[in-house]
DNA sequence: CCGATATTGTTTGTATACATATTATATTGG
DNA sequence: CCAATATAATATGTATACAAACAATATCGG
């Protein structure tokens, strides 16, 4: 017989409360996409073009999740797939145009969006829990 | 001109992916009902019988995400509903004898879960994380 | 070279998650 | 008491998220 199951305390439960404020203070400061979609942004500024399930494994999304994703950014003009005539397996996964202005424009918005989900916590607690949290990757 | 956009260093890309490890160890250990479904169940554990949304309220659930989990347990026998007597727009749900039993059967498991989640860290370090993620609710 | 195997992308089905609109019912202020 | 307002539940639409099955194409071992 171990100890009580207090659901508040359970990290799973607390992750996802966590996550909904975040999204909320995202959604608020960046309405034109989503965090997911945005992910895919930045790794694509990160990386360049590159195949759509490597994309997905770069932003932790599994071969189903980032079409879904690819194809909603694709259909707003943020990023445009081309067959890859190396695999004609694979599909090329690239920014726009739009797609950079658009990660361009809002990147600083990101950054505030971070460091206001942070911003309960003290300089050195928010390393401190970025350090934790990093480790249970 | 702030810091670069590092991906892997924002925090909501990293509760993303520590969330996506708790899930897999969860549903590894317990397939039967998903985190937010036991979530549900521990919560009626602790507050017995309530109406729909109060419910949702209390597993930080908005009233068309709380009506399907519940709807899905009500399919798998472990909760039910009744129409509240006193207030004809409420729906009280409660547990089942199944849906108690599962919650008792498996309990065990769920914590840990929620010790393997942190496993990676040292017992200090979880304490620190639960409480810095707390204050970020 | 070729057959077994692996990889890429797609599709389908289920489960959160939330915004918004709607209906039914309660509550409340004048 | 009753009209304005609030609340409960439902329904719809969009967006992750992942499992499983599938077709097309690559790769690799013999």
């Amino acid at each position: 017989m171990s100890g009580k199951y207090v659901l508040d305390e359970q990290i799973g439960f607390v992750l996802r409360r966590v996550t909904q404020r975040h999204l909320a203070l995202f959604s608020d400061a960046i309405p034109e996409v989503t965090t997911v979609q945005f992910a895919v942004l930045a790794r694509l500024v990160e990386t360049g073009p590159q195949s759509q399930n490597l994309l997905g494994r770069g932003v932790a999304m599994d071969a189903a999740t980032v079409k879904g994703v690819v194809d909603r950014l694709a259909r707003q003009g943020l990023v445009e797939t081309h067959p890859d005539p190396g695999d004609k397996r694979r599909l090329t996964v690239g920014l726009t145009q739009a797609g950079l202005a658009l990660f361009e424009a809002k990147v600083e918005q990101a950054l505030a969006v971070s460091h206001r989900t942070l911003d309960p916590l003290k300089p050195a607690e928010r390393a401190q829990l970025m350090a934790l949290l990093s480790k249970l990757t």
